[in-house]
DNA sequence: TCCCTCATGTAACACGTTACATGATTTC
DNA sequence: GAAATCATGTAACGTGTTACATGAGGGA
């Protein structure tokens, strides 16, 4: 009986926003509603969130123990902290990669029904992708440089090798994806 | 009252194993298993899909009117057809790509995290991604070349086209993550 | 007959979204 | 005092996974 207390966080590994609050108390504590911000700023380009997952996120993680509550603020503010085991469970997650979700792409499942609408159609779609990744560019290049100004020591060496990651998946597609027209126009 | 029937499909539209299954009616009947090995053999590297899933997708297909069954067979097989309204659906689905579910990646999250294990483990990580991203693009290469022999005419010019993002998503992968080995040694 | 493949389904759970609900504190 | 912001929560639903369950047909 009452299996499901500890065992929980071993078992379920295919976990996320639970493991992206945990990287972000850290770094320091803060609040459902501090975290609910850094989430917008920071690590909405890797993970975004809702502000309903999160807080009852922040609940599961304090009964599971991987986080406490550091202080109470005015409007019951709870400010958490994470723990030793917060800790060690992070880490566990960071180095075991092998059990990641399958990987799904709304985007590649469209490609491979284009063949149902007219190759114009299908033209015209692809040049929207490039273009759109035209964009997610220069709006990730802007960010880099104001994170470098605002940031001289290298403490987002990680957060700036996951925006190069962006910069270069978005070129990655705008070139594949102006390569398929040109096969489309050369059938 | 009974608001669910018809409008259902115009409102949620972050769908996708649903138009997956409408995808491959799309190009021939087949039957519940039948579209369970299409899933293992062609669409798995696009959307993998639960057998579980399916089936109770295929029923609400059914009862939504995308699809019908279009004969049975021994052991209570059903085989399945798409329908016109499926068929204008799917074609909706694919010219309507501006309401994807928003990007999600536990990779990039991890990367994001990396700070939080030693740089030697961090390193570690990254040469297993790019080493892992050899192997896919291996593995992806010599799909090609059993689908280009397999297919000489260009049934599967979508097919191959998501096959070589796959590639290049790869490529870059495994480029970026060397890279950022590179800057890991030099900090 | 026994086993493998074909063939479909149910139940419980995990994760994420949207909408709704509530109230305290600060600021103008 | 009104409005904006701070701060947390619940309920219902959609989608995906795992495990379990069932049975028919064909070949050794």
């Amino acid at each position: 009986m009452s299996q499901l207390t500890c065992q929980e966080w071993s078992y379920h590994r295919r976990v996320s926003l639970r493991i992206a609050a945990l990287g972000l108390l850290a770094q320091q504590p803060g609040s459902g509603y501090d975290l609910l911000r850094l989430f917008e700023q920071s690590m909405a380009n890797v993970w975004p969130a809702t502000q309903s997952q999160l807080y009852s996120e922040l609940n599961k993680l304090a009964d599971g123990g991987l986080i406490e509550v550091s202080a109470i603020g005015p409007r019951g503010r709870k400010e958490y902290r994470i723990t030793d085991a917060g800790r060690a469970e992070l880490r566990r997650w960071v180095n075991n990669p092998a059990d990641d979700p399958p990987f799904r792409s709304p985007r590649l499942l469209r490609i491979f029904l284009l063949g149902e609408v007219s190759p114009s159609q299908a033209r015209e779609h692809l040049a929207e992708l490039a273009g759109r990744a035209d964009g997610e560019i220069a709006r990730l290049e802007k960010l880099r440089t104001e994170i470098v100004s605002e940031n001289p020591d290298d403490g987002l060496f990680y957060g700036l090798a996951a925006l190069d990651y962006g910069l270069r998946l978005n070129a990655m597609e705008a070139e594949w994806a102006r390569s398929v027209i040109d096969a489309i126009d050369a059938r």
